[in-house]
RNA sequence: GAUCGCUUAGCUCAGCCGGUAGAGCAACUGACUUUUAAUCAGUAGGUCGAGGGUUCGAAUCCCUCAGCGAUCACCA
């Protein structure tokens, strides 16, 4: 018998006292008064030794026993409480039970709180049973369970176990729900737009297929909302919408990648991409003022103000900064790519212009953006969706947002001309059929939509999962995902796993 | 996709130059209504990630594969 089967037969023996002894192992509901978290605090000036005489009921998992079983420590989501259990308060009935607890288990206990001599809050139980009935064994209790692997496969474990973990999500929620209500101050309206597009539009990525049976269609996962929210700007549901959802990329994996992550689109007509640089700022601070109360934030331990407006420099001016070349000098895509490769750059033969400036950038400049910064005024090569600049048609009424080094926000003034969107399109499709299979698809219904007449807009993307890794100093995507994408496990170890089981 | 590293009991980890597989926690039996990583005595628990090779002998050396991590590449 391998040991996970006997401790798992042993639990179910426990079980099987309780239904015994007439208690249902997966009871009702009871009604909890108090938590944990509540209790120390509302106790926390209270003496060691001084009894309060308050009964509370609380409920939660046991996370140790000492004692055989006298003093409990109860966690719930709030945090933890010791609960004694002693023949003087204990009805005798409960005192035989006690021993059919294991670590793990959820239980309820009814009783007074006192602070025992030792200076530790405790429940006297008066009442205490259990609620359900743990099975599985809990990770080692002094180091918890530090695999990094298993605590991404079995989430719910690393958070029973894990504060850090806990708190990486509670403040991922808060994050979300910080942008969320900015938005909604600002006057954005929430929109929800489909995951599944027949043609995949508004990014440059590798799209996950898809097959709808009863259509015969293939449809793709959305690599992105953006043409959709368009569509509903034409509509004029709202001058300003958005949408915060979940994109998927059939692309690579890092650890700043995982194939799908979370990230707000916002639209906002007869506005432009200046008016999209305040709107990021707004957003971001938000979040960070949500869970740091202020606007410094370590990552990394680097610290990093999102406060004030962040500097705003153009591409072009970046590059030339920290490379000496100015290719706005340079007069077509074979100079460029010269100049690019005299850098020392691997720039690809038939490059564009606009595609060896962004090289340059991401080479030369973007590492180096750990304050957050607005680049503005790239290339129209490499930005198939952003408006024209007037006082420079090679590039574009756009900017991405860097923070650490990462591209946190891209945003521009939406190209809304229709005969130029067909010529951007007709581009990237040339790209493709050339091999890119990143390159942006021919969306015909979209220029139609254009047709009907797009306001002037500013549109905005913000990858939230990257803003939620920097501001809880997490160093892996998976960190801040609850449930990443993994690999299969090795079948074997699973199987070995559920043979104690049957 | 490339390079490097990791994988040993349910969990956390030792295991050196190849020589019978180890500890702590958890579990089980017993003692003690006593605590703060409770204590004491005892018991049990392993296909050493998988497969192959070298060897009298492999957790250990070699090869292949898998999963994970880090870095790089693509991308947000």
């Amino acid at each position: 018998m391998t040991e996970i089967a006997d401790i798992y037969k042993s639990r179910l023996a426990n079980l099987d006292g309780w239904r015994d002894a007439g208690i249902e192992p997966y009871a009702e509901k009871v009604k909890v008064t108090h938590h944990a978290g509540g209790l120390q605090e509302k106790y926390a000036e209270i003496e060691a030794g001084f009894e309060t005489g308050d009964t509370v009921t609380v409920a939660g998992r046991i996370m140790s026993v000492r004692n055989n079983g006298m003093f409990i420590d109860l966690q719930d989501h709030t945090g933890k409480i010791q609960i004694f259990s002693h023949k003087q308060n204990l009805d005798p009935k409960y005192m035989e039970t006690l021993k059919l607890f294991d670590l793990g288990d959820i239980i309820t206990v009814t009783g007074k709180v006192r602070r025992t001599p030792r200076n530790e809050l405790t429940i006297n139980s008066e009442h205490i049973q259990l609620l359900s009935k743990s099975l599985q064994p809990l990770p080692e209790k002094h180091h918890g369970m530090t695999d990094i692997e298993l605590r991404y496969r079995k989430r719910h474990i690393d958070l029973t176990d894990n504060e850090i973990s806990k708190d990486v999500f509670i403040k991922r929620s808060k994050i979300i729900t910080a942008i969320r209500q900015a938005m909604l101050d600002e006057g954005f309206l929430e929109v929800e737009t489909p995951m599944m597009h027949p043609i995949p539009g508004g990014a440059t990525a590798k799209p996950f297929v898809t097959h709808h049976l009863a259509l015969d269609q293939q449809l793709y996962l959305r690599i992105a909302p953006e043409l959709y929210l368009k569509r509903l700007i034409v509509g004029g549901i709202s001058d300003k919408i958005f949408e915060i959802g979940r994109c998927f990329r059939n692309e690579g994996l890092s650890p700043k990648h995982n194939p799908e992550f979370t990230s707000i689109e916002a639209y906002q007509a007869h506005a432009n991409y200046e008016d999209m640089m305040d709107l990021v700022e707004k957003t971001v601070q938000a979040a960070v003022k949500a869970v740091h109360g202020t606007t410094k934030v370590t990552y990394k331990e680097q610290e990093i103000d999102f406060g004030g407006s962040w500097p705003r420099k153009s591409m072009t001016e970046l590059v030339k900064e920290k490379t000496g070349v100015d290719f706005l000098e340079t007069t077509d895509a074979e100079e460029a790519i010269k100049k690019g490769r005299e850098l020392g750059l691997d720039v690809p033969d038939g490059s564009n212009w606009g595609q060896v400036v962004a090289i340059a950038f991401d080479e030369k400049v973007e590492a180096t953006l750990i304050q957050p910064t607005h680049v503005t005024d790239l290339p129209l090569d490499i930005s198939p969706l952003a408006k024209a600049k007037p006082s420079n048609p090679r590039l574009t009424e756009r900017f991405e947002s860097f923070i650490n080094g990462w591209e946190i926000a891209n945003a521009f003034s939406e190209l809304n001309d229709p005969f130029d969107q067909y010529r951007r399109f007709k581009a990237q499709s040339e790209q493709k059929d050339a091999g890119d299979d990143e390159a942006h698809h021919f969306d015909e219904d979209f220029i139609e939509t254009l047709e009907f007449g797009m306001p002037p807009t500013g549109g905005l993307g913000i990858g939230l999962d990257r803003l939620v890794m920097l501001l809880t100093d997490s160093h892996n995507i998976r960190d801040v995902i609850a449930f990443p994408t993994m690999r299969p496990a090795a079948a074997a170890s699973l199987v070995t796993k559920m043979d104690g089981k049957t």
